[in-house]
DNA sequence: GTTTTATCTTGACAGTGTCAACATAGCCTT
DNA sequence: AAGGCTATGTTGACACTGTCAAGATAAAAC
């Protein structure tokens, strides 16, 4: 920092591109990022990131890392509030994770986009912290499950998919603008819920 | 056709162009699906799409309209078998979405991802194909509650809503590559279908 | 037959990711 | 302290991309 004039070397070059990265990102969006505006952000010449991450694909997955860690604590904590009813969770934890999409447009479609899952070009250090958040909704899941608010004659796993699927649904109906009418966004919500805990009704 | 080497004009190039995008979609998906390639394809330089097309992505829309007026078709010919009872045609039509995903990743990905979306690029045509093809979903809810196969209490087009997000939610989970094991589609379709028609359970 | 319009052409520009070859800064060993 | 190794930076280059501008020709309209 103090020696940036007279020191050839940036200092953390690495946190610095991730860091203009989640900026460029929420305010551009995750198409019109380039690895040369990101070097020019960090005052650095075009293919210096190219010695921390092996290619852009793999600087989107760090971002996209660092966006799992942060939803699963987030999950976490909805999760295991022990004043509240698991109703009254699972209904919250429905809000929230809309809610997390539509509050983060850009980092979700980077988290839960082709971009860095198709082709396995998923780097090991993303997979590390996403598959355990994936796992987490089974945990949820069969938590649920056992306190019968969501049908218990199925396999976990199996109705984890399905009810994040149905998130993960309208998550990116809203997002990729094919609901532009985000407005009822509470509606639907409240309305996926009630479908999936029907049996207390 | 015949006069290809005589005649200074190509023809037909829009439905030549649209043709040739089709091909290259389904094969080498629609990330690498360049303008130029196109028009090498149909033997013309590379600006010459301009003079049929606004810009790429009307070009993409044009081929995406395609693929809904398609879908459309097909889901009609699901729910209209007069000779099945309406469970077996709902339990039908979640593994035909599914399935279509499934075999038609790239088209998909195509008429749903936020290429054509976001930022209001849908062009008209698109809309005019793929608004009826909403719609459609929504009529077929209707027709589902009032079989007391969906629960009646809730909102048609928020129910809507949520169980196409859900078929939405499980097809890009697989396309993405999110879920790379895709031998467990059939049975996430009827943990789905079960799901939603448990009051019959 | 002339004019207008649709269609297609080449040239150019500003971008992009990424490789190769080279330079230096900082640490590690002797 | 000297030399060498490695991490980190540099410029140059290549093959792409979408898209605009300006010009040419074919076809249709008058």
């Amino acid at each position: 920092m103090a020696n940036a004039v007279q020191s050839y070397h940036h200092g953390d070059l690495r946190s610095a591109l991730i860091e203009a990265a989640t900026a460029r990102l929420s305010e551009h969006g995750v198409d019109s990022l380039s690895l040369r505006k990101l070097a020019e952000d960090a005052g650095v010449s075009r293919t210096a990131p190219y010695h921390h991450f092996k290619d852009k694909s793999a600087l989107l997955s760090a971002i996209a890392a660092k966006g799992f860690s942060d939803w699963h604590t987030a999950a976490k904590r909805i999760f295991e509030q022990e004043d509240k009813t698991p109703q009254v969770r699972f209904r919250e934890f429905v809000h929230e994770y809309i809610g997390y999409a539509a509050d983060n447009p850009e980092m979700y479609e980077l988290m839960f986009g082709r971009t860095i899952w198709q082709n396995q070009a998923a780097t090991n250090d993303l997979k590390n912290v996403a598959f355990p958040c994936f796992q987490f909704q089974v945990t949820m899941t069969r938590y649920w499950q056992e306190k019968g608010l969501l049908p218990n004659n199925q396999d976990a796993l199996r109705l984890a998919q399905v009810t994040w699927g149905t998130l993960h649904g309208i998550a990116r109906l809203l997002i990729d603008g094919i609901y532009a009418d985000s407005s009822h966004i509470k509606e639907m919500c409240d309305c996926a819920a009630d479908l999936f805990m029907q049996k207390q009704a």
